[in-house]
DNA sequence: TCTGCTCGTCACAGAATCGTCACGTTCGCT
DNA sequence: AGCGAACGTGACGATTCTGTGACGAGCAGA
């Protein structure tokens, strides 16, 4: 089925962790170490990386960070495993990009469920391809965007911003829908934050700025069609 | 934002949940057994069932199965409060529908993340549908509407009373209930507002706006069918 | 350490939306 | 038929929302 990177110290929950996802049929790579975790990331390109928070070489946010910096591993899929507190908020924060979190202690059950889960939305996801929309072609497994035939750098947040738009074109994506989706902030707070990124991706847009339709007290919407913009 | 019903007969779970709930903006209605949890929710029709697996008088599974039966609460979203163990199974099963699941213990952190990624969920894919009516074809996802093929600018009130009237077509809405559906005010106020914007709505609407009818010392309805318009 | 880039936030201006008011019209009751 | 209540209507001003430019914090890389 898939392959997972388990990164956990403790023996015990490794041994636990390996023999439940084999027998769900999964290929499995252990790890006890941040460092090694890294390494065999690189190496064997997992799926899904199971990681723990709490890792004796180095936090697990921080090997969450190095594996989004590293363009080899930038879209593997990570579910962080976390004692109960407030971390929960960073873990799901955008600089880390977690896709899930299971809270300790946990049932196995839970957790292949949950790994289940991530792995069937990747699937949905992944479907890395060079998309033509009218003036904008967006190549996402490069990372590279071509307005009227000339290249716009974005940065990575532009990006996903526009790449969660088009995904989702001619649904109306409120303020709070994209600051979860793309920010993966989840908090109740009033932000200007989105409006101003939409307003940036907008101007590097130039002329295909406009598929990016603000509904006024709602949030954006991303045109139907590219039709009309000529 | 949003109503839920807590079904959790342990009365201080069901304090902390309410309290944490209504802080966070939620409308919370609580019910400590299984039979209340049906009746609650059939009357006060919720957005989302916080529903604790075991209950006095008979098991939260139970009681998801009554939920999805009705056919006024088939479409409510539910998320179990199950202890570690091998029922999850079942929650998650296609019999039950349950849109999520907490494993007790769990902190309050996680469960109003999860809360709130199940009503985003629900509110995505509510509005996935497009409608016909006559002369009248509304996209809710995409807040578009056309009269006769023309599109139609609303503003996100005018949208939203559309979308209140033509959800309850053929049965009268009082301006209290307008009011406090659409505009989300509770306090018994006189105000023409509604009207007001019932005008506005039928101005754009149109030939449509014959759709909208007033009952007189009563309220506002949308026409049952589209017939007689041509 | 320094520099440059990215990002979030703030303040302001302009446009759109909204609520309210006053007056006219319609409806239902006596 | 007359009257009063309810509703439709047009207009005004207050409020809200969005675009915009700019600043500063934080981070990464040299």
């Amino acid at each position: 089925m898939a392959r997972i990177l388990v990164v956990e110290d403790e023996a015990d929950i490794q041994e636990i962790l390996a023999y439940n996802l084999k027998r769900d049929g999964h290929d499995v790579v252990v790890a006890s170490t941040s460092k090694d975790g890294l390494r065999l990331a690189r190496e064997r390109r997992p799926d899904l990386v199971l990681l723990d928070l709490m890792l004796p070489d180095g936090s697990g946010t921080d090997l969450c960070k190095s594996l989004r910096r590293d363009s080899v591993t930038r879209g593997v899929r990570v579910i962080m495993l976390t004692a109960k507190g407030e971390e929960i908020d960073r873990v799901l924060g955008f600089e880390l990009g977690a896709d899930d979190y299971i809270v300790k202690p946990f049932s196995v059950r839970e957790l292949l469920l949950r790994v289940q889960a991530v792995l069937r939305r990747a699937a949905t996801e992944d479907a890395a391809e060079t998309t033509q929309f009218g003036l904008l072609r967006v190549d996402r497994g490069a990372h590279r965007v071509w307005v009227e035939g000339q290249e716009v750098e974005l940065t990575a947040l532009e990006f996903k911003l526009l790449i969660t738009l088009h995904d989702r074109r001619n649904r109306v994506q409120s303020r709070d829908s994209l600051l979860s989706d793309v920010w993966k902030i989840d908090a109740d707070v009033t932000t200007r934050t989105v409006d101003t990124h939409v307003k940036r991706l907008r101007e590097k847009l130039g002329a295909a700025g406009a598929y990016i339709e603000t509904v006024r007290g709602v949030g954006y919407r991303f045109a139907e069609g590219p039709g009309g913009l000529i």
